[in-house]
DNA sequence: CGGTAACATTGACGATGGTCAATGCGATGA
DNA sequence: TCATCGCATTGACCATCGTCAATGTTACCG
């Protein structure tokens, strides 16, 4: 039960117009301003791997997921290296007005962006307030998500900290996703390799699969292969994720 | 070896005019914009458990820790609470233009804020960009520091955690305070309870207890009470932390 | 079609740390 | 001064998880 590939483009066929992606993106903005956005932005692919951000160097560009996964890492000194953040699609990265980067960021799965250059960004912000308003409240939006994960990482089971993941996972997944499919069972795709989330999680691969075979075996959720699973009962992984810890299982 | 006491007010001896701690918080901005914030700015001693941000209320006002130590906590459905963010002397919370805040704040000890109320605080942001990019630059700051914590929260080992924990203490702490103490021992005050502290690491207040005689034990700190300890060895510590940064600011 | 590479899984074992219970210590108040 | 309260510490025990090694599975390449 392996499959080599967590890739993942749902290839959104959008045909030189970024008009509506950045519609949503920064939605109530006026007509000309998303013409300006979209004058600027480029669409780019990135193969699994590429760095896309190198820790210490000012980005050159200011990105908004559309496709794949891309990860926040730092590199320790014992050459291992820890995920930070995980970045799916609707999330923007790159730092603006702010000095060299904290982190890389590297593509985890091939990967689609919506790629603003930096300086004619910034030119518009500075020249519009309510983009950078919007983007500032991007950003707090980051920063709740930052929290979450925190909380996330304050589980002392490892089983509850996956939980958490695929509850957030999921929430991130369907975010952006028309209505929400009301509450049949859900697939969803782990976009990154064990290893990878095991990092993120701050354990191992052994401990992640022990713990979703774990859930699988609690009518959970169903392993379809190593990436997809399908959440057979939602509110159990909520459950888990943090509210019972009462009773051992 | 308990104190009851935690609580720490360094009392910055500000009479009447805040311009001075403005000009640090939001440095290089024009003399009449300092004046205009500071014409609203409110000083306020909180005593300790005092919850100044509730959860899903908006918050009403901006506030700009001066002393003690606040606490952003999450409660869960089975009544556990969870520190996600320490706040610490020269901090920001608080949310703008941005719906109902996602976590309580509460005083963890006597503290003491520069407080802008809500509303003007924001009329003063939409009048001024500069303000507003000042205020977009910090919240960027408070997301890297987000990151921090998760990347601490990584650590396998508590002890590598808590050795986290008070490398990034050290460096607030010193944040703000002047030339850094060359090589000497530094004298540091871990501002919270052993429970609270844990929850934060998210462990238990035992294993954070011989975590710090541990660490005692290998000559990197001594305690001199529950709350004061001494950084004897800060390349241990930091070796220990498993990061490589003391940043300077 | 094998063969190999890359990754996931599984099992065994030992270390770390969570849990529970008991004890120590300092502050506060009668 | 003593009693008590709140918290920190310490010790014993055992669940959980990290580590190491072996095996299973899939994709890719010759």
């Amino acid at each position: 039960m392996a499959s080599r590939e967590p890739d993942d483009l749902p290839s959104p066929s959008l045909a030189g117009g970024f008009a509506g992606l950045l519609a949503r993106l920064m939605h109530n903005l006026p007509e000309d301003q998303i013409r300006a956005l979209s004058g600027i932005a480029r669409l780019r692919d990135i193969p699994r791997g590429t760095e896309v951000v190198t820790e210490g160097s000012p980005p050159d560009e200011i990105g908004y997921l559309i496709g794949g996964a891309l990860g926040m890492q730092k590199c320790l000194p014992d050459g291992r290296t820890h995920i930070i953040g995980l970045l799916v699609p609707n999330d923007i990265y790159g730092r603006l007005f702010n000095g060299p980067a904290a982190y890389d960021i590297v593509a985890l799965t091939e990967a689609r962006v919506l790629a603003f250059p930096r300086a004619p960004f910034e030119r518009i912000l500075e020249a519009s307030p309510e983009i950078e308003r919007r983007f500032l409240v991007n950003v707090l939006d980051e920063l709740d998500s930052a929290r979450e994960w925190i909380l996330l990482m304050g589980g002392h089971k490892i089983i509850e900290r996956l939980a958490s993941f695929l509850v957030i996972l999921l929430r991130r997944t369907l975010r952006g996703s028309g209505p929400r499919p009301a509450e049949a069972p859900v697939r969803v795709r782990i976009p990154i390799r064990r290893t990878d989330l095991a990092h993120y999680l701050g354990t191992t691969p052994e401990s992640i699969s022990r713990a979703l075979h774990e859930l699988e075996s609690q009518a959970i959720l169903r392993l379809l292969n190593a990436y997809e699973i399908e959440i057979a009962d939602l509110p159990g992984l909520v459950r888990i994720s943090g509210a019972d810890h009462l009773g051992p299982e």
